[in-house]
RNA sequence: GGGUCGGUACCCAAGCGGCCAAAGGGAGCAGACUGUAAAUCUGCCGGCUCAGCCUUCGAAGGUUCGAAUCCUUCCCGGCCCA
């Protein structure tokens, strides 16, 4: 199966240029491609995954990626898929992200010597050493304000009340610069993204035409959606961060095992890079007995240990056998160190558990102490295994190996305090 | 600038002098059932030293025994006119 008809099948092309030409192309050698990632937060999240894998995909066929940094179109804003204008980052701010960003980017990739080396670039590189009038000439003459009027992510902004600034109008140029630039100096030749992607890639790709008279393709994947339409990546705490100082690896593990079976064989197709073969086997296996959860599982250990490594995942598997298995009062001390690392935890002295309250307060177990009250009331607080009610005195408790304590509130929420 | 309608808890949205910490829906939390799923059902969903008390209904003043509700001024938003 060629690489086109395999992201086909995995529900991962949502649009691209002349299909027939990009096989071909595809067919005939190695291609350098591109996927640019904004530096709008200090991490990537769960859904720039699918965009860091297309360029894995793309790599271990054979092929050249190229992440990109948008060292400077970060520093404009991306109108598309937004309905009012972004606040501009600060340029400290905007640096700090793309350093951490540049981290990730580099994870998922082979760097090591080779024809499909990867190769990490910062569009602020050759982007800020460009003079306006330059741009304007070199860039501007070949686009027609009408083109640009015409595109959606334009047009809605024009009906809005805040408008849109000249600045995020602007950004589908930078992007288009980005691309022929890519294509002049590093002979890149296909850029992809996700589906609202599509109005940028393609003025770049006009971009090429139009100045140098050669041809590039674009390809876009479809946005990930929750079973229920939401917007996917985000958990109960927010975004899924790829930063594990922001979503620890027993989270980010935590949250593909959580995933709907009506989701789990779409993600798999989307997610894993195992071959869809493997695939099609697990979500029989997951078929036949869906509450052994096979296939969130073998998403989850897969993605864990791609973004986070191998001794992550072993971490955060053992602190769920912890967690979510047996009686954690007979978990070994090595389990319990582990789940330290991967849930909140604490240090208290022993004369602070006689504070039930103020502690499930302190832990963020409880947003307040009427919260706390009222959890306690339904029964949603266990220590050690043990349900709590308001009269429950921390102190009865037996610790586990002498010093822990583990609290939970509902299903999954867990908090360790080691005891001092 | 004139007119007019509106600003209520995380979001939408009732209430229009006492029965209002404020209907209803959504989101969220807990419980039941399950499979760390979905659906469903139940309870909760401002705070506190919790049978009670305190602070809220754009802001500040005022009327009243009593105001989210009435009056004044101001701030912000929609629509219409200029």
């Amino acid at each position: 199966m060629d690489l086109l008809a395999d992201l086909e099948a995995r529900g991962l092309i949502h649009d691209s240029t002349d299909r027939v030409a990009l096989a071909a192309r595809l067919s005939s050698g190695p291609i350098s491609l591109y996927v640019g990632f904004d530096p709008t937060a200090d991490s990537l999240h769960a859904g720039h995954l699918v965009g860091q894998l297309f360029l894995r995909r793309f790599q271990l066929a054979g092929h050249k990626p190229f992440p990109l940094a948008g060292g400077a179109t970060g520093m404009v804003g991306d109108p598309s898929g937004r309905s009012d204008e972004r606040n501009l980052l600060d340029p400290d701010t905007l640096r700090y992200n793309v350093s951490r960003i540049e981290v990730q980017l580099q994870r998922l990739l082979d760097f090591s010597p080779g024809t499909y080396q990867a190769k990490l670039v910062n569009n602020a590189d050759w982007t800020e050493p460009v003079r306006l009038l330059d741009f304007l000439r070199d860039v501007g003459k070949f686009v027609t304000v009408n083109q640009m009027l015409a595109k959606d992510s334009v047009r809605s902004r024009l009906e809005t009340d805040t408008g849109l600034s000249f600045t995020e109008f602007s950004y589908s140029l930078l992007q288009a610069n980005d691309f022929r630039h890519l294509y002049e100096h590093e002979g890149v030749e296909l850029q992809a993204g996700g589906s609202d992607q599509w109005g940028n890639i393609v003025a770049g790709v006009d971009l090429i035409r139009r100045s140098v008279s050669k041809t590039a393709h674009a390809l876009t994947h479809p946005l990930v959606t929750k079973a229920d339409g939401a917007k996917f990546g985000k958990s109960v705490d927010g975004a899924v961060w790829l930063d594990p100082a922001k979503t620890s690896p027993y989270q980010f593990r935590q949250f593909w095992i959580q995933v709907d079976d009506a989701m789990i064989g779409r993600y798999l197709r989307m997610f894993s890079i195992q071959p869809l073969a493997a695939i099609a086997e697990v979500l029989g296996r997951h078929a036949v007995a869906p509450e052994r959860r096979v296939a969130q599982r073998a998403l989850a250990d897969e993605l864990t240990e791609l973004v986070h490594g191998t001794a992550a995942l072993d971490a955060a598997r053992s602190a769920t056998e912890v967690l979510f298995g047996g009686d954690p009062a007979s978990a070994s001390e090595a389990a319990l160190a582990a789940v330290a690392r991967e849930v909140p935890s604490s240090c208290v002295r022993t004369d602070e558990l006689s504070d039930l309250i103020g502690l499930l307060v302190s832990t963020r177990l409880a947003t307040s102490n009427s919260d706390a009250r009222r959890t306690l009331q339904q029964n949603g607080y266990r220590a050690n295994g043990a349900l709590l009610s308001e009269s429950s005195q921390l102190s009865d408790v037996g610790l586990v190996h002498g010093r822990y304590l583990l609290l939970r509130k509902g299903k999954s929420n867990y908090h360790l305090l080691e005891i001092s």
